[in-house]
Order: C-alpha cells, then sequence, then structure tokens
DNA sequence: TAGGGATATCGGGAAAATCCGATATATCTT
DNA sequence: AAGATATATCGGATTTTCCCGATATCCCTA
C-alpha cells in the first residue's frame, strides 16, 4: 500500500473516469453486455469510451493495477480489468486515520 | 473541490509528511509551544523540519492550500498553516462514494 | 502454421512537477 | 529610515508525466 503511487495513480482525468466507468459496467460498457461483467471490463472497450490511443489506455490500467486499484484476468486474448473495491475501502480509512 | 489537483497535492512524500505532521503540532513543533497552535504551525518550523529549502516548503504550503488541504493565517511576520480537518472528511467520502 | 485480432511494451516529443538559489515583499525593531 | 527576519515569488536545471505511433507478444482460428 504505497500511499504517494496510489495518489499519483488517481492524479488524472481519464483515470478518475475509467474507475468511476468500472463502477457500473453494465451501464458504461452496454456492448459487452455477453459476459456477465464478472471478469470486469476489456481493454478495447475502455479504449473506446477514453478516446485515447490503447497504449495510452493499456498504460494507464497497469498504472492503475500497480497501484492496486484495480485487478485483470486474462480470459484468451482479452484482459478484463475491474475495480479492488477493497483498495478504495482501505484508502477511505487511511485518509481518515493516517493522513 | 478539484478531485486532481487534490490528488497531485497528495503525490508526494514530503507534502503527505507535512500533513502528518501538522495533525499533531503540539509533539512534531515543540519549538513552538508559546502559541497555543490554534493558528497552526508557521512555515519556518516546517521547513526546518522538512529538511528542503525554504522556497520549496513555501510553494508546497500553498500547494496543500490551493487544494484546500490546509488554512493559513498570517500573523505579523509569520504565516501558519494548519489542517483544514473538513476536506480530509470529504475526501475520505468521495472515496467511498464518488469515485 | 499462417494470419488476424487484442493487448503490452518501446521510444520519444511536449508539458508539468521537483527542488534549488536569488530576489522581492512584508513586517518588526531600533 | 535602516536593518533584520519571515515568507513569497521568480527563473531555471533536472526529472517525471502525458500521450502518441510503431512494434512486439500472445492467443485464437482457418
Amino acid at each position: 500500500m504505497n500511499q504517494v503511487e496510489i495518489f499519483k495513480a488517481l492524479s488524472n482525468k481519464t483515470r478518475l473516469q475509467i474507475l468511476n466507468w468500472l463502477k457500473e459496467p453494465e451501464v458504461n460498457f452496454p456492448e459487452q453486455l455477453d459476459n456477465g461483467f464478472e471478469e470486469g471490463v476489456c481493454v478495447g472497450q475502455i479504449q473506446k469510451k477514453a478516446g485515447l490511443t490503447q497504449s495510452t489506455v493499456s498504460e494507464y490500467l497497469s498504472t492503475l493495477q500497480r497501484a492496486g486499484l484495480v485487478k485483470s484476468t486474462r480470459v484468451g486474448q482479452w484482459t478484463y480489468y475491474k475495480r479492488n473495491e477493497e483498495a478504495f475501502s482501505i484508502l477511505s480509512q487511511i485518509i481518515q486515520s493516517e493522513l
């Protein structure tokens, strides 16, 4: 739980948006209704919505993952990303007690 | 309440330390026992503890203030900084509900 | 096993952050 | 008014972030 790394990951508008979109994948990624979102949302869907290049979005997702804010699952050629809710819970507590 | 600005302000080890020191000024700034800390701690004390130059620490405190995380009071030639606890409370809630 | 699609990684130009020394401003004292 | 002290602001060298295009890797299918 590296605090500076977490806050750096959160210091970007697009990355904050991605995290927000992943709160309600069924609303924000209707094209991916086939799988039930238990795995998360694949990079391509997120990239399309973000409107940035594939490499940039892939890098942003790695940044979020290194910070522990999302988890990924590889299924075939797709990598699905979803929020790590526990991390947000812990972060919220850290801000109240430690920070 | 600009979220990106807040997280950027928190994305620095020294600034996090300053915020932490200001949680217990009487413990961390014993040299300033004369005034009762209601006003906060002056820049010079923080600078000495941080071990960075005066200009850097002054700039860091401005950054924290622009983000709303600290408040300042000018008294004579001193500027006293203290935490804005309300901001941390709100931030903690934002992480739980909005982020 | 060849080709195609999804994702990751690499190299880089532009912009922002980091932290410094020098200087400006404000205030207090004498 | 002059000197001393505390803080703020400025200019800049260095590092980091942002975001891209090109390329590499992985996996699936014909």
